[in-house]
DNA sequence: TTCTTCATGTAATTAGTTACATGATTGA
DNA sequence: TCAATCATGTAACTAATTACATGAAGAA
C-alpha cells in the first residue's frame, strides 16, 4: 500500500476528464491537444502517470483491455472521485499564471536588433493566428449544434470565449507593437516611447 | 570544474536583468515581484541557484561583500554574457503559455454548484483588478517620465501595454461570464448556452 | 531587549519533461 | 512486405518548488 501522493491541479484537470467519459492514456493525450492543453499543458506522460495516482486515492478505477497481444488501460472516475472533484469546485484557484518567452525578449530588445525584434513579434502573431484558427473551428461547431459533448455546451462557451478573447488580444498587441518597433531607430537602444503609446496605456488600465 | 547546466529561458531572463545593472539575489526578487514575476514567475530560490550557473558559463561575475560578519554576493554581466544575450534574442523564443487554474474550474462547472462557479469568476475579476492596478502605477509613473530605468522606457511601453490589455481582457471576460453564469438554473448541469453568445464568440474569432 | 521583518542562502523534495522501447495498424 | 505512423507505456533526468536555517536591521 503505498502511500498516494498528493494530489495536483493537474490530477483533478485529469479527474476531471474522466468525469466526462472514460478514457485511456492516448485518448487523454489528444484531448490534451486538442483542449485542454490551452489552459492546462502537460506532457504525454503525464497523462500516463496521474490516472494511476488517482486509481492509487480510489478516484478513479483502471480496466485492463486487451489490443491484440498488448494491453491498454481505460480510467473511469469512481463516486468518491466525483465527490473529491465537487470539493476541488469550492476551493478558490488560482489566477492566470502566464509565461512567455517571446515577449521577454521583446522586452530586452535593446541588446538585439530591431529585425530580431520583428522577427519574434511576427512569431508571436503567427502563434496567435494559428490557436485562433482551431478555436474558431470549435466555436463553429458548436455554433451549428454540431460540437462534441454537447450537454457541456454552456462550459465550453465559457472557456471558448475565454481563448477567442485571448488570442484576439495577442494578436493585435502583436500588430500594434509591430508598428511601433517599425519606427525605431536602427539600434533599439536609441529607441525612445511615443507619449501617445504612453498615454492610450494609462487609458487602457484606467477601469 | 563541474560541466555547467545547459541554459533555460529562465537564466537568460536574469542574464537579461543583469544587463540591466547588478544585483544582488534578494535585489533579484525583488525584481520577480515588481516586473518580472508577471511574464517569467519563479520561486525565489531560482534567483540564488541560477545566476551561480551563469557564473559557471563565464556570463556573469558573482562580487562577494560584507554586510557585517555576513557575505552577500552581488551578479554582474559579463561581454561573453552580453554576446550570449544577443544570441537568445536571434533565437525563437516560445509563444505564451497559460496556466489558468480557475478556468478549468469554470470550465468543469457542472460537477459543482453555481455558487462555486460565481465565486471563482469573482477571484479572477479580483485577481484583474489587483494586477491592473500595480501596472496603472507603473505606467503613470513612466507618463510623468519618473519610471525607473527611462533608459529602457521604449522596451517597457511594449510590455506594459501587453499585460494592460492582458489584465483588461481577463476582466471583461470575468464580467462577462458572471452574467452569463447568473442566468444558469441552480444546477450548473441543466445550463444551456445562449446562441447569441456563441454567435458574437464566432464574431470575435472571424480576422 | 525582544520581536518582527529584511536579507542571504542551502537542502530536500517533487512535478514535470525528454528520451526510450516496442507492439499495432495503415497504406504505398 | 516494408515503412511510417499510431498507440501504450516506462525510465532517466531536470527544472523548479517548498522547507529550512540563520544573521542583520528596525521598531516597540
Amino acid at each position: 500500500m503505498s502511500r498516494a501522493a498528493r494530489l495536483t491541479t493537474t490530477s483533478y484537470a485529469i479527474l476531471s476528464l474522466l468525469a466526462v467519459q472514460p478514457w485511456s492514456s492516448y485518448e487523454l493525450t489528444q484531448q490534451m491537444d486538442r483542449s485542454l492543453g490551452r489552459i492546462w499543458p502537460r506532457a504525454a506522460s503525464k497523462l500516463y502517470e496521474e490516472p494511476k495516482k488517482l486509481v492509487d486515492h480510489g478516484l478513479a478505477r483502471g480496466r485492463t483491455e486487451s489490443v491484440g497481444a498488448r494491453e491498454r488501460t481505460v480510467y473511469s472516475i469512481s463516486a468518491k472521485g466525483r465527490r473529491a472533484l465537487s470539493g476541488w469546485l469550492t476551493e478558490p484557484g488560482e489566477g492566470p499564471v502566464l509565461s512567455f518567452e517571446q515577449l521577454l525578449q521583446v522586452g530586452f530588445a535593446e541588446h538585439g536588433t530591431r529585425a530580431d525584434a520583428l522577427a519574434t513579434l511576427a512569431a508571436t502573431r503567427a502563434w496567435a493566428q494559428e490557436r485562433n484558427a482551431g478555436n474558431l473551428a470549435a466555436a463553429l461547431a458548436y455554433q451549428s449544434g454540431e460540437g462534441p459533448f454537447q450537454q457541456r455546451a454552456a462550459q465550453n462557451v465559457l472557456t471558448g470565449r475565454f481563448l477567442t478573447d485571448y488570442y484576439r488580444m495577442v494578436a493585435e498587441w502583436a500588430d500594434w507593437a509591430t508598428a511601433v518597433v517599425q519606427q525605431w531607430p536602427d539600434d533599439p537602444r536609441q529607441a525612445a516611447p511615443d507619449q501617445d503609446d504612453v498615454d492610450e496605456t494609462v487609458r487602457r488600465a484606467s477601469w
